[in-house]
DNA sequence: TCCTCGAAGGTACGAGCCGTACCGTATGGC
DNA sequence: GCCATACGGTACGGCTCGTACCTTCGAGGA
Protein backbone atom coordinates (compact mmCIF):
# COMPACT_ATOMS: atom_id res chain seq x y z
CA UNK A 1 0.00 0.00 0.00
CA UNK A 2 2.67 2.37 0.14
CA UNK A 3 2.31 5.07 -3.39
CA UNK A 4 0.56 4.04 -6.12
CA UNK A 5 2.01 1.23 -7.32
CA UNK A 6 -0.07 -2.02 -7.64
CA UNK A 7 1.51 -5.17 -6.09
CA UNK A 8 1.29 -8.34 -7.94
CA UNK A 9 2.74 -11.93 -8.08
CA UNK A 10 4.60 -12.96 -5.64
CA UNK A 11 5.08 -9.73 -3.94
CA UNK A 12 1.08 -9.94 -2.93
CA UNK A 13 1.08 -13.16 -2.34
CA UNK A 14 3.67 -12.07 0.58
CA UNK A 15 1.51 -9.36 1.96
CA UNK A 16 -1.23 -11.68 1.74
CA UNK A 17 0.29 -14.49 3.73
CA UNK A 18 1.67 -11.64 6.39
CA UNK A 19 -1.06 -10.16 6.38
CA UNK A 20 -3.13 -12.99 7.35
CA UNK A 21 -0.55 -14.20 10.34
CA UNK A 22 -0.85 -11.07 11.75
CA UNK A 23 -4.49 -11.92 11.73
CA UNK A 24 -3.86 -15.19 13.22
CA UNK A 25 -1.40 -13.99 16.28
CA UNK A 26 -3.81 -11.29 16.93
CA UNK A 27 -7.56 -13.11 16.58
CA UNK A 28 -6.90 -16.70 16.13
CA UNK A 29 -8.06 -18.78 13.67
CA UNK A 30 -11.59 -18.26 14.20
CA UNK A 31 -11.14 -14.53 13.90
CA UNK A 32 -9.36 -14.58 11.21
CA UNK A 33 -11.90 -13.20 8.55
CA UNK A 34 -11.10 -13.45 4.85
CA UNK A 35 -12.35 -9.87 4.74
CA UNK A 36 -9.70 -8.56 7.62
CA UNK A 37 -7.51 -10.28 5.89
CA UNK A 38 -7.81 -8.36 2.80
CA UNK A 39 -8.25 -5.20 4.63
CA UNK A 40 -5.26 -5.37 6.38
CA UNK A 41 -3.14 -5.99 3.41
CA UNK A 42 -4.61 -3.32 1.25
CA UNK A 43 -5.87 -5.58 -1.34
CA UNK A 44 -9.45 -7.43 -1.60
CA UNK A 45 -10.93 -10.72 -1.19
CA UNK A 46 -10.80 -11.53 -4.97
CA UNK A 47 -7.04 -11.53 -5.09
CA UNK A 48 -7.22 -13.77 -2.17
CA UNK A 49 -9.62 -16.22 -3.09
CA UNK A 50 -7.99 -16.60 -6.78
CA UNK A 51 -4.63 -17.75 -4.87
CA UNK A 52 -6.65 -19.93 -1.57
CA UNK A 53 -9.40 -21.39 -2.20
CA UNK A 54 -10.88 -21.95 1.34
CA UNK A 55 -10.85 -19.79 4.55
CA UNK A 56 -8.61 -22.66 5.92
CA UNK A 57 -6.05 -22.92 3.24
CA UNK A 58 -5.08 -19.89 4.05
CA UNK A 59 -4.53 -20.28 7.49
CA UNK A 60 -2.60 -23.38 6.99
CA UNK A 61 -0.27 -21.32 4.86
CA UNK A 62 -0.14 -18.65 7.29
CA UNK A 63 0.50 -20.33 10.17
CA UNK A 64 3.55 -21.43 8.24
CA UNK A 65 4.96 -18.15 8.59
CA UNK A 66 4.52 -17.83 12.25
CA UNK A 67 5.84 -21.38 12.93
CA UNK A 68 9.37 -21.05 11.21
CA UNK A 69 11.53 -20.84 13.92
CA UNK A 70 12.87 -24.56 14.57
CA UNK A 71 13.94 -25.58 18.18
CA UNK A 72 17.11 -27.47 18.07
CA UNK A 73 17.38 -30.80 19.69
CA UNK A 74 18.03 -31.35 22.91
CA UNK A 75 21.30 -32.97 24.39
CA UNK A 76 21.62 -33.39 28.02
CA UNK A 77 23.61 -36.16 28.28
CA UNK A 78 21.03 -38.75 29.06
CA UNK A 79 17.92 -40.59 27.62
CA UNK A 80 15.64 -39.13 30.47
CA UNK A 81 16.69 -35.34 30.38
CA UNK A 82 16.49 -35.55 26.59
CA UNK A 83 13.10 -36.65 26.62
CA UNK A 84 11.76 -34.25 28.89
CA UNK A 85 13.72 -31.53 27.02
CA UNK A 86 11.66 -32.24 24.40
CA UNK A 87 8.79 -32.87 25.85
CA UNK A 88 8.77 -29.81 27.46
CA UNK A 89 9.30 -27.63 24.46
CA UNK A 90 6.39 -28.91 22.78
CA UNK A 91 4.10 -28.25 25.86
CA UNK A 92 5.13 -24.43 25.34
CA UNK A 93 4.66 -24.57 21.88
CA UNK A 94 0.93 -26.24 22.16
CA UNK A 95 0.57 -23.69 25.56
CA UNK A 96 1.07 -20.50 23.63
CA UNK A 97 -1.02 -18.49 21.37
CA UNK A 98 0.53 -20.31 18.39
CA UNK A 99 -0.33 -23.61 20.07
CA UNK A 100 -3.94 -22.32 20.33
CA UNK A 101 -4.05 -21.11 16.09
CA UNK A 102 -2.30 -24.64 15.44
CA UNK A 103 -4.96 -27.02 17.36
CA UNK A 104 -7.89 -24.99 15.48
CA UNK A 105 -6.69 -25.55 12.19
CA UNK A 106 -6.15 -29.20 12.80
CA UNK A 107 -9.39 -29.49 13.78
CA UNK A 108 -10.51 -27.18 10.59
CA UNK A 109 -8.50 -29.98 8.58
CA UNK A 110 -9.27 -33.22 10.13
CA UNK A 111 -12.03 -34.27 7.41
CA UNK A 112 -9.63 -32.87 4.60
CA UNK A 113 -6.41 -35.01 3.92
CA UNK A 114 -4.67 -32.59 1.68
CA UNK A 115 -5.24 -29.97 4.04
CA UNK A 116 -4.34 -31.97 6.75
CA UNK A 117 -0.88 -33.14 5.04
CA UNK A 118 -0.40 -29.08 4.17
CA UNK A 119 -0.71 -28.25 8.11
CA UNK A 120 1.95 -31.57 9.21
CA UNK A 121 4.55 -29.38 7.12
CA UNK A 122 4.11 -26.49 7.84
CA UNK A 123 3.64 -27.24 11.07
CA UNK A 124 7.59 -29.48 11.18
CA UNK A 125 5.35 -32.55 12.16
CA UNK A 126 8.22 -34.50 10.65
CA UNK A 127 11.14 -32.09 11.98
CA UNK A 128 9.91 -32.99 15.90
CA UNK A 129 9.54 -37.02 14.88
CA UNK A 130 12.87 -36.51 13.58
CA UNK A 131 13.99 -35.05 16.53
CA UNK A 132 12.63 -37.89 19.01
CA UNK A 133 14.46 -40.32 17.10
CA UNK A 134 17.91 -38.50 17.17
CA UNK A 135 17.55 -38.43 20.80
CA UNK A 136 16.18 -42.31 20.94
CA UNK A 137 19.52 -43.02 18.71
CA UNK A 138 22.02 -41.33 21.08
CA UNK A 139 20.97 -43.23 24.33
CA UNK A 140 21.06 -46.60 22.09
CA UNK A 141 24.74 -45.31 21.21
CA UNK A 142 25.72 -44.97 24.68
CA UNK A 143 24.23 -48.23 25.71
CA UNK A 144 20.97 -46.39 27.59
CA UNK A 145 18.82 -48.43 25.33
CA UNK A 146 18.09 -51.06 23.62
CA UNK A 147 18.08 -50.92 19.58
CA UNK A 148 14.73 -52.74 19.82
CA UNK A 149 13.74 -49.68 21.46
CA UNK A 150 13.72 -47.57 18.14
CA UNK A 151 10.70 -47.92 16.83
CA UNK A 152 7.84 -45.70 14.71
CA UNK A 153 5.84 -46.14 17.42
CA UNK A 154 7.86 -45.34 20.33
CA UNK A 155 9.03 -42.90 18.31
CA UNK A 156 5.43 -40.57 18.39
CA UNK A 157 4.53 -42.24 21.50
CA UNK A 158 5.00 -39.00 23.71
CA UNK A 159 3.63 -36.66 21.37
CA UNK A 160 0.78 -38.23 21.49
CA UNK A 161 0.46 -38.66 25.02
CA UNK A 162 1.00 -34.81 25.19
CA UNK A 163 -1.97 -34.31 22.56
CA UNK A 164 -3.93 -36.31 24.93
CA UNK A 165 -3.71 -34.74 27.71
CA UNK A 166 -4.93 -31.22 25.66
CA UNK A 167 -7.91 -33.02 24.43
CA UNK A 168 -8.41 -33.96 27.76
CA UNK A 169 -8.03 -30.95 29.92
CA UNK A 170 -8.61 -28.25 27.31
CA UNK A 171 -6.46 -25.33 26.75
CA UNK A 172 -4.21 -24.45 29.98
CA UNK A 173 -0.63 -25.52 29.41
CA UNK A 174 -0.10 -29.03 30.85
CA UNK A 175 1.64 -29.34 34.42
CA UNK A 176 5.39 -30.65 34.43
CA UNK A 177 4.11 -33.40 36.66
CA UNK A 178 2.21 -34.42 33.72
CA UNK A 179 5.59 -34.58 31.49
CA UNK A 180 7.80 -35.90 34.05
CA UNK A 181 5.19 -38.62 34.40
CA UNK A 182 5.15 -39.30 30.62
CA UNK A 183 8.75 -39.72 30.42
CA UNK A 184 9.28 -41.84 34.08
CA UNK A 185 5.83 -43.71 34.11
CA UNK A 186 5.32 -44.73 30.26
CA UNK A 187 8.12 -43.64 27.88
CA UNK A 188 11.28 -45.09 30.01
CA UNK A 189 9.58 -48.14 31.01
CA UNK A 190 8.23 -48.96 27.37
CA UNK A 191 12.36 -48.44 26.40
CA UNK A 192 13.28 -50.94 29.10
CA UNK A 193 10.47 -53.47 28.30
CA UNK A 194 11.05 -53.34 24.50
CA UNK A 195 14.09 -54.98 25.15
CA UNK A 196 12.63 -57.85 26.53
CA UNK A 197 11.32 -60.64 25.24
CA UNK A 198 8.14 -60.37 24.39
CA UNK A 199 4.99 -63.18 24.21
CA UNK A 200 3.84 -62.82 20.19
CA UNK A 201 5.80 -63.70 16.89
CA UNK B 1 -46.75 -31.25 16.05
CA UNK B 2 -49.84 -33.67 17.11
CA UNK B 3 -52.99 -32.27 17.66
CA UNK B 4 -53.14 -29.10 18.97
CA UNK B 5 -51.52 -29.36 22.38
CA UNK B 6 -48.35 -27.31 23.26
CA UNK B 7 -45.82 -29.27 24.78
CA UNK B 8 -44.33 -28.08 28.03
CA UNK B 9 -40.70 -29.04 30.20
CA UNK B 10 -39.23 -32.32 29.80
CA UNK B 11 -41.59 -33.07 26.66
CA UNK B 12 -40.46 -30.37 24.65
CA UNK B 13 -37.07 -30.73 25.87
CA UNK B 14 -36.56 -34.55 24.58
CA UNK B 15 -38.41 -33.64 21.46
CA UNK B 16 -35.90 -30.73 21.27
CA UNK B 17 -32.90 -33.67 22.09
CA UNK B 18 -34.11 -35.93 19.62
CA UNK B 19 -34.95 -33.45 16.64
CA UNK B 20 -30.89 -32.32 17.56
CA UNK B 21 -30.03 -36.29 17.50
CA UNK B 22 -31.40 -36.69 14.45
CA UNK B 23 -29.31 -34.12 12.71
CA UNK B 24 -26.40 -34.98 13.82
CA UNK B 25 -26.88 -38.17 12.51
CA UNK B 26 -28.10 -36.86 8.75
CA UNK B 27 -25.49 -33.73 8.45
CA UNK B 28 -23.14 -33.72 11.24
CA UNK B 29 -22.57 -31.32 13.96
CA UNK B 30 -21.62 -28.64 11.37
CA UNK B 31 -25.12 -29.47 9.61
CA UNK B 32 -26.90 -29.19 12.61
CA UNK B 33 -28.35 -25.80 12.50
CA UNK B 34 -30.59 -24.06 15.35
CA UNK B 35 -33.00 -23.47 12.93
CA UNK B 36 -33.19 -26.55 11.55
CA UNK B 37 -33.61 -28.18 14.99
CA UNK B 38 -36.45 -26.26 15.77
CA UNK B 39 -37.74 -27.06 12.79
CA UNK B 40 -37.39 -30.68 12.97
CA UNK B 41 -38.59 -30.07 16.79
CA UNK B 42 -41.69 -28.47 15.25
CA UNK B 43 -40.65 -25.31 17.93
CA UNK B 44 -38.76 -22.40 17.50
CA UNK B 45 -35.81 -21.36 18.19
CA UNK B 46 -36.45 -19.44 21.37
CA UNK B 47 -37.66 -23.00 23.13
CA UNK B 48 -33.72 -24.10 22.71
CA UNK B 49 -31.95 -21.06 23.63
CA UNK B 50 -33.90 -21.13 26.75
CA UNK B 51 -32.48 -24.42 27.39
CA UNK B 52 -28.93 -24.37 25.78
CA UNK B 53 -27.01 -21.33 25.40
CA UNK B 54 -25.03 -22.14 22.79
CA UNK B 55 -25.05 -24.25 19.80
CA UNK B 56 -22.38 -26.15 21.14
CA UNK B 57 -23.72 -27.26 24.42
CA UNK B 58 -26.92 -28.76 22.36
CA UNK B 59 -24.85 -30.72 20.58
CA UNK B 60 -23.18 -32.23 23.30
CA UNK B 61 -26.64 -32.13 24.99
CA UNK B 62 -28.00 -34.36 21.67
CA UNK B 63 -24.39 -36.86 21.60
CA UNK B 64 -25.74 -38.17 25.04
CA UNK B 65 -28.66 -39.62 22.94
CA UNK B 66 -26.54 -41.01 20.53
CA UNK B 67 -24.34 -42.76 22.69
CA UNK B 68 -26.25 -44.70 24.89
CA UNK B 69 -25.12 -47.69 23.78
CA UNK B 70 -22.73 -49.01 26.29
CA UNK B 71 -20.47 -51.56 24.83
CA UNK B 72 -19.58 -54.64 27.34
CA UNK B 73 -15.55 -55.12 28.52
CA UNK B 74 -14.42 -58.40 26.72
CA UNK B 75 -12.98 -60.73 28.29
CA UNK B 76 -10.73 -63.01 26.06
CA UNK B 77 -8.81 -64.29 28.85
CA UNK B 78 -5.78 -62.87 27.92
CA UNK B 79 -4.81 -59.53 28.08
CA UNK B 80 -3.65 -59.00 24.53
CA UNK B 81 -6.88 -60.35 23.56
CA UNK B 82 -8.71 -58.12 25.61
CA UNK B 83 -6.95 -55.08 24.58
CA UNK B 84 -7.01 -55.53 21.31
CA UNK B 85 -10.76 -56.08 21.38
CA UNK B 86 -11.37 -53.40 23.27
CA UNK B 87 -9.26 -50.93 20.99
CA UNK B 88 -11.22 -52.31 18.00
CA UNK B 89 -14.53 -51.51 19.68
CA UNK B 90 -13.12 -47.99 20.12
CA UNK B 91 -11.99 -47.46 16.59
CA UNK B 92 -15.37 -48.26 15.27
CA UNK B 93 -17.04 -46.37 17.14
CA UNK B 94 -14.39 -43.58 16.12
CA UNK B 95 -14.78 -44.13 12.52
CA UNK B 96 -18.38 -44.09 12.50
CA UNK B 97 -20.66 -41.34 11.29
CA UNK B 98 -20.92 -41.07 15.64
CA UNK B 99 -17.36 -40.95 15.72
CA UNK B 100 -17.20 -37.93 13.36
CA UNK B 101 -19.31 -35.89 15.57
CA UNK B 102 -17.88 -36.99 18.68
CA UNK B 103 -14.57 -35.20 16.88
CA UNK B 104 -16.52 -32.06 16.18
CA UNK B 105 -17.86 -31.94 19.26
CA UNK B 106 -14.63 -32.13 20.76
CA UNK B 107 -13.28 -29.16 18.42
CA UNK B 108 -15.95 -26.84 19.25
CA UNK B 109 -15.58 -27.16 23.09
CA UNK B 110 -11.96 -27.91 23.46
CA UNK B 111 -11.70 -24.26 24.38
CA UNK B 112 -14.35 -24.52 27.20
CA UNK B 113 -13.83 -26.62 29.99
CA UNK B 114 -17.25 -26.69 31.47
CA UNK B 115 -18.19 -27.99 27.81
CA UNK B 116 -15.34 -30.27 27.54
CA UNK B 117 -16.47 -31.51 30.92
CA UNK B 118 -19.72 -32.53 29.55
CA UNK B 119 -18.94 -34.05 26.68
CA UNK B 120 -16.81 -36.52 28.60
CA UNK B 121 -19.40 -37.39 30.68
CA UNK B 122 -21.85 -37.67 27.45
CA UNK B 123 -19.51 -39.60 25.59
CA UNK B 124 -18.74 -42.49 28.61
CA UNK B 125 -14.97 -41.72 28.91
CA UNK B 126 -15.15 -42.80 32.42
CA UNK B 127 -16.62 -45.89 31.25
CA UNK B 128 -14.08 -46.35 28.58
CA UNK B 129 -11.05 -46.22 31.34
CA UNK B 130 -12.84 -48.20 33.98
CA UNK B 131 -12.86 -51.05 30.97
CA UNK B 132 -9.33 -50.49 30.65
CA UNK B 133 -8.85 -50.30 33.97
CA UNK B 134 -10.78 -53.91 34.76
CA UNK B 135 -8.92 -55.67 32.14
CA UNK B 136 -5.51 -54.65 33.83
CA UNK B 137 -6.52 -55.55 37.14
CA UNK B 138 -7.71 -59.01 35.77
CA UNK B 139 -4.51 -59.36 33.92
CA UNK B 140 -2.68 -58.79 36.94
CA UNK B 141 -5.20 -61.33 38.84
CA UNK B 142 -4.12 -63.80 36.01
CA UNK B 143 -0.03 -63.57 37.07
CA UNK B 144 0.00 -61.97 33.38
CA UNK B 145 1.34 -58.60 34.24
CA UNK B 146 2.79 -57.10 37.28
CA UNK B 147 1.00 -54.97 39.82
CA UNK B 148 2.87 -51.89 38.80
CA UNK B 149 1.63 -52.19 35.25
CA UNK B 150 -1.41 -50.78 36.70
CA UNK B 151 -1.19 -46.70 36.80
CA UNK B 152 -3.85 -44.42 35.19
CA UNK B 153 -0.99 -43.48 32.47
CA UNK B 154 -0.93 -47.05 31.50
CA UNK B 155 -4.71 -47.12 31.48
CA UNK B 156 -5.16 -43.83 28.70
CA UNK B 157 -2.42 -44.89 26.81
CA UNK B 158 -4.16 -47.04 24.35
CA UNK B 159 -6.63 -44.68 23.53
CA UNK B 160 -4.02 -41.56 23.32
CA UNK B 161 -2.94 -43.35 20.70
CA UNK B 162 -5.41 -43.94 18.64
CA UNK B 163 -6.87 -40.43 19.26
CA UNK B 164 -3.31 -39.74 17.97
CA UNK B 165 -3.69 -41.86 14.48
CA UNK B 166 -6.71 -40.08 13.75
CA UNK B 167 -5.42 -36.79 14.71
CA UNK B 168 -2.05 -37.96 11.89
CA UNK B 169 -4.92 -39.74 9.54
CA UNK B 170 -7.80 -37.56 9.38
CA UNK B 171 -11.06 -39.46 8.86
CA UNK B 172 -10.55 -42.89 7.40
CA UNK B 173 -10.68 -46.00 9.79
CA UNK B 174 -7.33 -46.96 11.32
CA UNK B 175 -5.98 -50.32 9.94
CA UNK B 176 -6.14 -53.18 12.27
CA UNK B 177 -2.18 -53.33 11.72
CA UNK B 178 -2.01 -50.40 13.62
CA UNK B 179 -4.25 -51.47 16.60
CA UNK B 180 -2.02 -55.17 16.61
CA UNK B 181 0.84 -53.07 16.41
CA UNK B 182 -0.65 -50.63 19.62
CA UNK B 183 -1.29 -53.55 21.47
CA UNK B 184 2.30 -55.48 20.66
CA UNK B 185 4.84 -52.74 20.18
CA UNK B 186 3.51 -50.55 22.74
CA UNK B 187 1.27 -51.71 25.60
CA UNK B 188 2.18 -54.85 26.01
CA UNK B 189 6.16 -54.16 26.26
CA UNK B 190 5.20 -51.08 28.04
CA UNK B 191 3.36 -53.60 30.71
CA UNK B 192 6.32 -55.47 31.06
CA UNK B 193 8.61 -52.88 30.97
CA UNK B 194 6.78 -51.56 34.38
CA UNK B 195 7.51 -54.74 36.03
CA UNK B 196 11.61 -53.40 36.34
CA UNK B 197 13.02 -51.46 38.19
CA UNK B 198 13.89 -47.82 36.58
CA UNK B 199 16.13 -45.48 37.78
CA UNK B 200 14.21 -42.63 38.65
CA UNK B 201 13.45 -42.03 42.92
C1' DT C 1 6.20 3.47 -28.69
C1' DC C 2 1.78 1.47 -28.61
C1' DC C 3 -1.50 -2.51 -27.68
C1' DT C 4 -3.26 -6.14 -25.56
C1' DC C 5 -4.29 -9.42 -22.19
C1' DG C 6 -3.94 -11.02 -17.66
C1' DA C 7 -4.16 -9.70 -13.02
C1' DA C 8 -5.47 -6.52 -9.35
C1' DG C 9 -8.89 -3.14 -7.27
C1' DG C 10 -13.53 -1.96 -5.97
C1' DT C 11 -17.94 -3.03 -4.86
C1' DA C 12 -21.95 -5.30 -4.38
C1' DC C 13 -24.61 -9.26 -3.61
C1' DG C 14 -26.88 -13.86 -2.28
C1' DA C 15 -27.08 -17.14 1.09
C1' DG C 16 -26.59 -18.98 5.55
C1' DC C 17 -26.08 -18.79 10.34
C1' DC C 18 -26.17 -17.15 15.18
C1' DG C 19 -28.29 -15.13 18.85
C1' DT C 20 -31.87 -11.70 20.42
C1' DA C 21 -36.18 -9.19 20.74
C1' DC C 22 -41.04 -8.60 20.72
C1' DC C 23 -45.58 -9.99 21.15
C1' DG C 24 -49.61 -12.91 21.08
C1' DT C 25 -51.25 -17.21 23.25
C1' DA C 26 -51.88 -21.44 25.68
C1' DT C 27 -51.19 -24.05 30.17
C1' DG C 28 -50.82 -25.38 34.64
C1' DG C 29 -50.93 -23.86 39.42
C1' DC C 30 -53.27 -21.07 42.81
C1' DG D 1 -61.57 -18.36 37.22
C1' DC D 2 -56.92 -15.75 37.24
C1' DC D 3 -52.26 -15.16 36.47
C1' DA D 4 -47.41 -15.95 35.95
C1' DT D 5 -44.72 -18.68 33.04
C1' DA D 6 -43.32 -20.72 29.12
C1' DC D 7 -44.26 -21.68 24.28
C1' DG D 8 -45.20 -20.27 19.24
C1' DG D 9 -44.32 -17.22 15.52
C1' DT D 10 -41.77 -14.03 13.36
C1' DA D 11 -38.64 -10.74 12.38
C1' DC D 12 -34.27 -8.65 12.70
C1' DG D 13 -29.19 -7.15 13.21
C1' DG D 14 -24.82 -8.57 12.55
C1' DC D 15 -21.53 -11.27 10.72
C1' DT D 16 -19.29 -14.44 7.53
C1' DC D 17 -18.29 -16.94 3.33
C1' DG D 18 -17.78 -17.23 -1.35
C1' DT D 19 -19.11 -15.29 -6.05
C1' DA D 20 -20.00 -11.99 -9.74
C1' DC D 21 -19.14 -8.03 -12.42
C1' DC D 22 -16.81 -4.30 -14.00
C1' DT D 23 -13.03 -0.96 -14.01
C1' DT D 24 -8.17 -0.08 -13.96
C1' DC D 25 -3.40 -0.96 -13.94
C1' DG D 26 1.02 -3.13 -15.66
C1' DA D 27 4.15 -5.93 -18.16
C1' DG D 28 5.67 -7.77 -22.21
C1' DG D 29 5.25 -8.37 -27.19
C1' DA D 30 4.55 -6.20 -31.85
Amino acid sequence: MSGGRRRRGAELEQAILRAAAEELTASGYGGMTMDKVARRAGTNKNAIYRRWPQRAALGIAAYGHLAETLTPVPDTGSLRGDALELLRQADATWSSPRGAVLRDLLAAAADEPVLLELLREQAGAGAVNAAWRALLDRAVARGEAPPEAVHPRVVALPMALLRGEYAVRGVPAVPDEVLVEIVDEVFLPLVRGRGLPGRHG
